[in-house]
DNA sequence: GAGATTTGACCTTA
DNA sequence: TAAGGTCAAATCTC
């Protein structure tokens, strides 16, 4: 069976590596400690293994020399219908536009792009691009939103971030920023998905699950409520115009 | 009640 | 034989 390693940045406080979102369902089988390592193994298999017969696994483990890492080790390729749904959205190059279309259970939480590593096997490369109900792409606006996170052994963690977001360690927590549209009346944009830890860094909220992803963009005018959220950003369109790139921790201390 | 998770027991492999 | 991997009953959550 094939077999590869990545290896995904978390936010420290967060702790659920199960629920790191790859865009496959999974179902956890299995938990045991590692001699020698401080964290414990878990294991899991493709949701449709009974059903489609999917032989998919994955192993998880938080790494012992940076707990902020996880380390995602694959076994076996996908041959559910997830992967043939994964596959034609890549190729067609579609875009989640937020407001427009729900996430299905078992799609991709954002773009994907695919890449070929090499042994020969998939890996996918995240992006995303952040489009709203008004406007065709919010690229032009925020460049540095459309950056992406990597797989491991892929160099091109360079980034669009701004000098701003760098200085504040902001890639410590590097994950694409989940932007979705919020209420109609004021049009403010609600950053979801993420809260910040306690030096006052973004960071993505890794406990989210792909349902209340669906959850919070197929209700967009919920967001107040979402149970999910530790912190709603609420902003005028105009902040966004005028200010972004903006620092995260001055921004919250004005 | 169905589906997911937990966890001790069992199996496999080096 | 010990460690890693899987099974499956018990438990939990929705």
């Amino acid at each position: 069976m094939p077999r590869w390693t990545e290896q995904v940045k978390i936010c420290s406080r967060t702790g659920l590596e199960g629920s790191l979102d790859d865009g496959y369902s999974w179902r956890k089988y299995g938990q045991k400690d590692i001699l020698g390592a401080k964290f414990p193994r878990g294991y899991y298999r493709c949701t449709q293994r009974n059903v489609q017969g999917c032989l998919a696994t994955k192993q998880v483990q938080r790494s012992d020399e940076d707990p902020t890492t996880i380390e995602v080790t694959y076994r076996g390729r996908h041959t559910c219908t997830q992967a043939k749904h994964l596959n034609k959205a890549f190729s067609s190059n579609i875009k989640i536009g937020l407001g427009e279309n729900q996430f299905q259970k078992n799609q991709p939480l954002l773009e994907k792009t695919q890449q070929q590593n090499p042994e020969g096997i998939f890996t996918f490369e995240t992006e995303l691009k952040v489009k709203t109900e008004e406007l065709e792409t919010k690229e032009d606006i925020f460049p540095w939103f459309s950056f992406s996170s990597s797989s491991i052994g892929s160099e091109n963690e360079d980034n669009m971030l701004p000098d701003t977001m760098i200085e504040n360690h902001f890639m410590e927590s590097f994950s694409p920023v989940f932007i979705s549209p919020a209420t109609s009346e004021s049009n403010p944009f609600c950053l979801s998905a993420y809260d910040l830890d306690s030096t006052g860094l973004l960071c993505r909220n890794i406990q989210t699950s792909e349902s209340d992803i669906t959850e919070i963009v197929s209700a967009p005018t919920s967001v107040t409520n979402s149970p999910i959220l530790d912190l709603d950003i609420l902003l005028d369109k105009g902040d966004f115009d005028t200010d972004f790139p903006f620092n995260i921790p001055e921004f919250f201390s004005s």
